[in-house]
RNA sequence: GCCGAUUUAGCUCAGUUGGUAGAGCAACGCAUUCGUAACGCGUAGGUCAAAGGUUCAAGUCCUUUAAUCGGCACCA
């Protein structure tokens, strides 16, 4: 999608649109009170307080009606440039916008204004020059906002929309919009029967399917194998934990709201566990360590359980019930830049193999004047802020920082992904925490024989396998490469009653090499057999007929494409064997 | 959780101002025996999300609950 905001000329005619958008709002709820309409990276928005008064979906296009009208009228934008005494008041009747003038700075000496016709709005600019300007935009949806972000204050209404210089600009996003719906992965789920829910189970509790297990059991063996190489011991621990264990680690006194509720069982109490932190740290308990031991690299792909807000809920990517591709690394302070290091490589090798491009690392930094939301130490902020900085630096990997996104107890890096629908969202996290050793008074014994506290890097490199799931299902459509796909073969014999014992060979040997494959033996024609291949993703289909069944070979049809290619039974499982052994991203 | 919308067959959807449920695909049966994206005919399939209410009568109107969707807030 073209980045509007990084777009000076659509920067303005958005911004533009945006004034017009409450000029129209204004003509049809003559209470309507404006906040802000700025500028996003996909068009802009208004919030606005309507009083009573409320919009829906369906009035979206009686507004545009009334956009259309004053921009064909076309009137001048005007820009007026007020004092600070001046703007207090011509809008002294407008809460919202004495609240924006008295929270503006004192440097700013002049507060401007821009007029078109009968509406006035504060505003920096700059504006097109006429209303006329406007012609191809598109309002999108309406929702609920809290003023000021703040879930505590009144919920305005929001209206989206987008605005663009030419028609198949507009269009061309339009398009886009519907595009990414094809590929969201609630539907390519249903779609493919990867996972369900059931109200039964529960919102935000995804059953896998068959299909979607098989995925994520090739996800699970193959980070498997990259943290055995890196010296990674993997565990198993249970999904409760006493509420004990959670005070003793401070989670229950800063992420009680976030738990389910908990259970008493005889006279104790359990929670189902929303990370594995206090457990790891007993693991790390068990027995002394010395100096020499460290780094130790505890993971575990760990169901979890968070109370996620009702209205957060969606699909694989946010879900109640999850499970983390999780690993608590216990370093000396000196091996903290090091395996922080390797732990970044290890993410960029992964992204490398899934050809993951579109992704953004965050350095997620505390807020310093939030004192109540942070762990108060500064000086371990600073050291340990600066030192993931450091080793961001020295790699050379392009990252933004992020004030007030850390972890209570540290401070962490989380790559973050676009999904086709909605906000971005973490997939990769590594959180450096100096607090959690110390509540469970862990040690190490120094060179020195002295009793030392380690540090402890969170990591997940997946983060979660559903969340991580949701997002290959998104990057490839639903045509996996082959190394993941369900289904890998697909084998078609033209008639069954002629070629059905060949076909059968044919799949027992794929089976004998560990390939998926299915036999579709049904009496149907071909045709109708090919096309129901090509719609279920399936990366290659074999068709065997008389030819094939005479020269012992097999014809095969790769997904998308329209050619065959024989060649003969070992030469084709030689090549699969090298494509899912290489874990290929495209099949040829 | 908040604002708004939605929920009808396995899936995608239709169902006028209230009069007692329909299509396509999928499934099943019959026919067909087929060389690269949908052959034909037939059968079966629904407490209209759930509970309550209004009415002679509710898929349709009202209330509550749940799930889902678009955002907000929260977040892996």
């Amino acid at each position: 999608m073209i980045n509007i905001k990084e777009n000076e000329k659509l920067n303005i005619l958005n911004h533009s649109c945006a004034h017009l958008l409450a000029q129209a709002v204004k003509h049809l709820y003559p209470k309507a009170m404006f906040w802000v309409g700025p500028v996003i990276e996909d068009g802009f928005y208004y919030d606005i307080d309507l009083g009573e008064d409320v919009i829906k979906e369906e009035d979206l296009e009686k507004i545009e009606k009334e956009m259309k009208k004053i921009a064909k009228d076309g009137k001048r934008i005007v820009r007026e440039e007020l004092s600070k005494e001046e703007a207090l008041e011509k809008f002294t009747n407008d809460p919202y916008k004495l609240d924006l003038i008295e929270r503006m700075n004192e440097e700013e000496q002049v507060i401007s204004c821009y007029t078109q016709g009968d509406f006035t709005d504060l505003c920096r600019g700059p504006h097109v020059d006429t209303v006329k300007e406007l012609k191809y935009f598109k309002l999108l949806k309406v929702s609920g906002a809290y003023w000021k972000a703040d879930a505590n204050n009144k919920m305005l209404q929001r209206i989206y929309g987008v605005c663009y210089d030419k028609e198949d600009e507009l269009h061309h996003h339009l398009q886009e919009i519907e595009e990414a719906k094809e590929r969201d992965h609630r539907r390519i789920g249903k779609d493919q029967e990867l996972f369900m829910n059931h109200k039964l189970v529960g919102s935000g509790m995804p059953l896998w399917l068959p299909n979607g297990a098989i995925i994520r059991k090739q996800l699970e063996n193959y980070i498997y194998e990259k943290e055995q190489k890196l010296g990674y011991n993997h565990v198993y621990t249970p999904c409760v934990g006493t509420v004990d264990l959670y005070k003793t680690s401070g989670h229950w006194d800063h992420y009680q709201e976030n738990m389910f509720p908990m259970m008493k069982v005889d006279e104790e109490e359990f929670v189902l566990r929303p990370m594995n932190c206090p457990h790891h740290m007993l693991v790390y308990k068990n027995k002394m360590h010395s100096y020499r031991d460290l780094p130790i690299r505890i993971g575990e792909f760990a169901t979890d359980f968070r109370y996620e807000a009702s209205g957060a809920v969606k699909g694989l990517e946010r879900v109640r019930c999850m499970c983390q591709n999780d690993a608590h690394l216990f370093v000396t302070p000196d091996q903290i830049g090091e395996e922080f290091e390797k732990v970044v490589n290890l993410i960029l090798d992964v992204y490398h193999d899934f050809g993951i491009k579109d992704y953004k690392f965050r350095l997620s930094l505390r807020d310093k004047n939030d004192k109540e939301k942070y762990f108060d130490d500064d000086e371990m902020w600073d050291k340990a802020e600066n030192k993931l900085r450091e080793v961001l630096n020295h790699l050379g990997v392009e990252y933004f920082e992020a004030v007030g996104e850390a972890a209570f107890y540290g401070p962490k890096l989380d790559v973050e992904v676009r999904p086709a629908v909605g906000p971005e969202v973490t997939l990769s996290t590594c959180q450096l925490d100096f607090l959690l050793p110390r509540n469970f008074e862990l040690s190490y014994i120094d060179a020195h024989g002295e009793k030392k506290i380690p540090v402890v890097l969170h990591r997940a490199i997946f983060g979660t396998f559903d969340r991580f799931t949701a997002f290959i299902i998104e990057e490839t459509k639903g045509v996996f490469p082959t190394w993941l796909a369900p289904v890998q073969v697909k084998v078609i014999p033209i008639n069954p009653e002629y070629q059905g014992d060949y076909a059968q060979g044919v799949v027992e040997l794929l089976q004998q090499a560990n390939i998926r494959v299915e036999l579709d033996d049904r009496n149907e024609k071909l045709g109708y057999r090919l096309r129901e291949a090509q719609t279920s993703k399936v990366p290659y289909t074999i068709i065997l007929g008389d030819q094939e069944k005479e020269n012992n070979t097999i014809s095969y049809r790769l997904h998308g494409k329209k050619e065959t290619t024989t060649i003969t039974k070992e030469d084709f499982l030689e090549k699969l064997r090298i494509e899912i052994a290489t874990k290929a991203l495209t099949n040829q």
